[in-house]
DNA sequence: GGACGGGACTCAGAAACCTAAAA
DNA sequence: ATTTTAGGTTTCTGAGTCCCGTC
């Protein structure tokens, strides 16, 4: 292990507000009941949700209870959600809601500025850190609220009370020469080998928490440009990759032939590797924890359905080689539905594989290299020297959706979309009935675009798939300006491929990264 | 000297926020 | 021209991956 930085300093994090209690009551079984302000604070965070479908969600609200009523006087503490009234916390929130609608235009504008104001008076304090002589923009400089967990899918502990995080809780990270700020933290530590600038441990889930570095500092700037350099030498070693992998799926060796066969769905499919979890998480899993329910074979076509990371749906059908669909046969049949397909593989095993065959070649980056080679596919399937650049750009939409499918990037689509398509369907056929053939051609496609994209995220893989260099040579290719593609943020993130395109912001560097990552030791 | 678990890091969609297009 | 709505962007923090130190 080698140092991220020789000097570090920065002014510690900023903590949430103290909740002001405003002596609000609940009623337990018709009967008034006292709240203490941190029995009060959940149950406003509770009516903060009042109009969400968590709030529908049984385990969601006797998860809540369990954590509220040990706050409420001893004769109700066996209360359950239904027996509590929490109206008068619901009607507080409906109040706030409405004062806020009916607020004129400029006193919107002027609480907008003043909040707008106060954060950038805070940036200024914690949202910067200085690192090796330079300022750079720390990411998550406010610490966590406390609230109710909010955790995707079925996880166990939703609707839970995440506590507040006080200063006690926060170990720092700062060079040797610099003094903590004022107070009393948990512990200040001088860890050159971590480039986090604060942790904490969340209270409820044990989980740490970890403040880094804006994506804009030149350490994360360096290791993002390496991440992607990692998935190029995935491409240029894939026959070797796919061989390897090819032998093992017939090995003799039942713990080869697993991995082997684990590797294959991870290439050919873009499924994650699974790690193991934890009973107290959603029950979620990857290509080596899937279990037999996962799997259906029928003939020469296996279809894989499964909740992956954040418990989104995964559905894929695939015609494997004979080798792997053997393999699936014989470690599903005579097992039981709830048990896993590939009994003798870890996460480790999988990455010590891979890792053989290409140093430092671990099983994520195969995601990275496919979205990104699925783009580039795409960008370059039309040749666009001479098109408008509205094509250009849906063209560029094209190759991102196209990664955003093959990760499995999906998404909710928002309440309003059928409402939505039918205005722009009306939209499309005003414009075919008036004759304009060139708006209805535009509006045809953005309908289409629209049906074609309803489930899918396409931000994430933007954001953390498709090496941007591809885009950056494709725009450069058909006279595309990049920043049509990349929003300023994403530009921001991506200046280390092109510095001087990048948009820049006074006082914060935009220099490319130097080449090594780290210092040496 | 392998395996294992904790810790550190990357990736994830929902919600909040903001701005540009539509009415 | 002004207000409303839609949709793109940013923030937030939960959920993964995987490495490294320890036994």
């Amino acid at each position: 292990m080698s140092a991220y930085w020789e000097t570090l300093s920065h002014n510690g994090v900023n903590f949430p507000e103290e909740y002001v209690p405003s002596g609000l009551t609940i009623k337990v079984n018709g009967a008034e009941a006292q709240l203490t302000p941190l029995a009060e604070e959940m149950a406003y965070h509770l009516a903060k949700k009042k109009d969400t479908p968590y709030i529908q969600d049984p385990v969601f609200t006797s998860n809540f209870m369990k954590d509220f009523s040990k706050l409420l006087p001893p004769a109700y503490r066996r209360a359950t959600y239904s027996e509590v009234d929490f109206s008068r916390f619901f009607n507080q929130v409906d109040q706030e809601r409405a004062d806020k609608e009916s607020m004129s235009k400029e006193k919107k504008k002027s609480l907008a500025a003043k909040r707008k104001n106060s954060r950038e008076a805070l940036k200024a304090r914690y949202g910067r850190a200085t690192v090796d002589g330079k300022e750079v923009e720390i990411a998550n400089w406010m610490v966590e609220p406390p609230g109710l967990f909010m955790g995707r899918g079925q996880h166990p502990l939703r609707g839970s009370w995440k506590p507040r995080v006080t200063q006690d809780d926060v170990i720092l990270n700062l060079d040797e020469k610099t003094t903590a700020p004022a107070g009393k933290w948990k512990q200040v530590v001088h860890d050159h080998n971590s480039m986090w600038m604060a942790k904490w441990v969340d209270k409820l889930t044990e989980k740490e928490k970890y403040v880094w570095l804006h994506e804009t500092s030149p350490i994360q700037q360096s290791r993002n440009m390496a991440k992607y350099d990692k998935a190029q030498a995935v491409g240029k070693n894939l026959d070797r990759i796919r061989s390897k992998i090819e032998e093992g799926l017939e090995s003799n060796d039942e713990v080869a032939a697993q991995v082997a066969t684990v590797c294959y769905l991870i290439d050919r499919l873009g499924m994650r590797v699974g790690d193991e979890k934890d009973e107290d998480e959603a029950d979620t899993v990857g290509a080596s924890t899937l279990r037999v329910e996962h799997v259906q074979i029928d003939g020469p076509t296996v279809e894989f359905k499964f909740l992956g990371k954040d418990s989104v749906p995964w559905l894929k059908k695939d015609t494997p080689p004979p080798a792997v669909v053997r393999n699936l046969k014989r470690l599903t049949s005579g097992k039981s539905q709830d048990a896993e397909v590939f009994h003798h593989v870890s996460s480790q095993m999988v990455n010590q594989f891979l890792s053989s065959i290409v140093p430092g070649l671990s099983a994520k980056v195969f995601r990275t290299y496919h979205a990104t080679a699925t783009a580039d596919e795409v960008l370059h399937s039309k040749n666009f020297s001479h098109a408008e650049d509205l094509d250009k750009l849906y063209h560029a939409k094209e190759a991102n959706l196209a990664a955003a499918v093959f990760c499995n990037h999906q998404r909710t689509p928002p309440k309003t979309w059928e409402q939505s398509l039918e205005k722009k369907k009306e939209r499309l056929e005003l414009a075919r009935a008036s004759g304009s053939e060139a708006r209805a051609q535009k509006l045809e496609r953005e309908v289409d675009f629209y049906v074609r994209t309803k489930n899918y995220n396409l931000n994430t893989s933007m954001k953390n798939y498709i090496d941007p260099r591809v885009y950056k040579k494709w725009c450069d290719e058909v006279g595309l300006e990049w920043a049509k593609v990349y929003s300023k943020s994403l530009q921001k993130k991506f200046s280390w491929v092109s510095p001087e395109d990048a948009v820049s912001e006074p006082g914060v560097g935009v220099s490319p990264p130097a080449s090594g990552a780290k210092h040496s030791p």
